[in-house]
DNA sequence: GTGGTCTAGACCACT
DNA sequence: GTGGTCTAGACCACC
């Protein structure tokens, strides 16, 4: 689920999580997400990490609150799809940048790609 | 070259750099590298950062040491191809996993990586 | 304690203490053992060179860190007892081989054993 | 033979091999040892490294130089014989202590020590 | 208060 | 000049 012991603050880990059930519609488009104490338990988190992960959220305009009646994911439904673009092209990029510097070259990154993924049948542990 | 507020401390991707000199052949097999000092200045980082970067880099197997003398890349071409092999591996597998995570099926990523990479004649800004 | 003039560095010898501690069990499997601050007062050395007698530890997989809570010793206790197993046996091995060095024959060496230790009432300064 | 990585100083390794050879008879009572050039050759150093050693062990006196002629073993071969018993006191006192501080207690240490050395066919890897 | 990182500057032995 | 160690002091995010 998370790594605490990650270089990566674990209120940033709570937020790509959350992004992603958002954007693979477990929490769907205007509708209401539990509340902190509900997402901090089921995560196993302190209350404080995940109101910061929720908070850091709303920033980025993901999510919405009502005052007293909870937090929302945005109606806007274009966000949504716009983040899950950005988020695909931010991973491709960090890959293929990160191939090149190890100076494999655009053939020899097709073929890794053929090799390691459209070829295999299995090709990640879950 | 390196980026002082990236989550990830400097001399990790100290490390990094290095290591991809080593894997290009900057640094070739079994060839002495710059002293402590100079690598430090060249990098414009303390001295003690890049020597806990190369010390890293030593437990790891990529370069060793000889006190007075100077430090080596090791002279095992076999765990440098080893070390780029798997480097690619995680790579595609970090991105692969990243976007099956945003619920992109197999032939969706198949599509995306021939859009973005392979019939891209700029995909990054470099 | 520890010894500045020795030519063994000093967290060496910190990493020393602190496993013989681990092993005899003052700090106990799974416990939290004190940060890196009280036990650098303690010594007397510089919490940095603590950290990093530490930061060895941890490598070793003798005990673990949780960021902002503390560090920990290791749960697995077939871990400490062969830590201990091995050490007891590095330690004789050295001396063994130490005397055959010095050309003692294996009756030669029993019998130093039996004179220095099994028959001697004090044996060491302490 | 030595270690060029070790904590330990080359020119004391050479020291500690040169007085097992004198204690050994592999240079005798009062002979001419090889010159300094011929031991650096024949272990692999610097002339300068095995000079320091030389010197070292001329103040400890177990070796004597004649102006041109070269260096001598010691001709008072109870100095040899003294130093022969006190390297193998430090080497049992210095393991004893060891495995004490692991907590042994002196039944256990005697077992170890025949079940490691006593009754053990082979126990070191020569 | 916790571990972790970084800088600055100094010292050391070995070659 | 080389790698290695140590101190001192500061800063950081996280809890």
């Amino acid at each position: 689920m998370w790594d605490l012991n990650s270089d990566i603050p674990i209120y940033i880990q709570l937020m790509d999580i959350i992004t992603n059930n958002i954007i693979n519609g477990v929490y769907p488009v205007g509708e209401k997400i539990p509340s902190v104490r509900e997402l901090a338990l089921e995560a196993g988190v302190n209350p404080n990490t995940m109101q910061k992960a929720l908070s850091k959220l709303e920033e980025s305009g993901l999510i919405y609150s009502y005052r007293t009646t909870g937090k929302f994911v945005t109606e806007d439904s274009t966000i949504i799809r716009q983040r899950k673009k950005n988020l695909a092209k931010d991973i491709l990029v960090t890959a293929v940048t990160g191939l090149e510097d190890l100076s494999f070259t655009k053939p020899e990154i097709i073929d890794l790609f053929n090799e390691y993924y459209v070829n295999a049948s299995h090709y990640r542990k879950g």
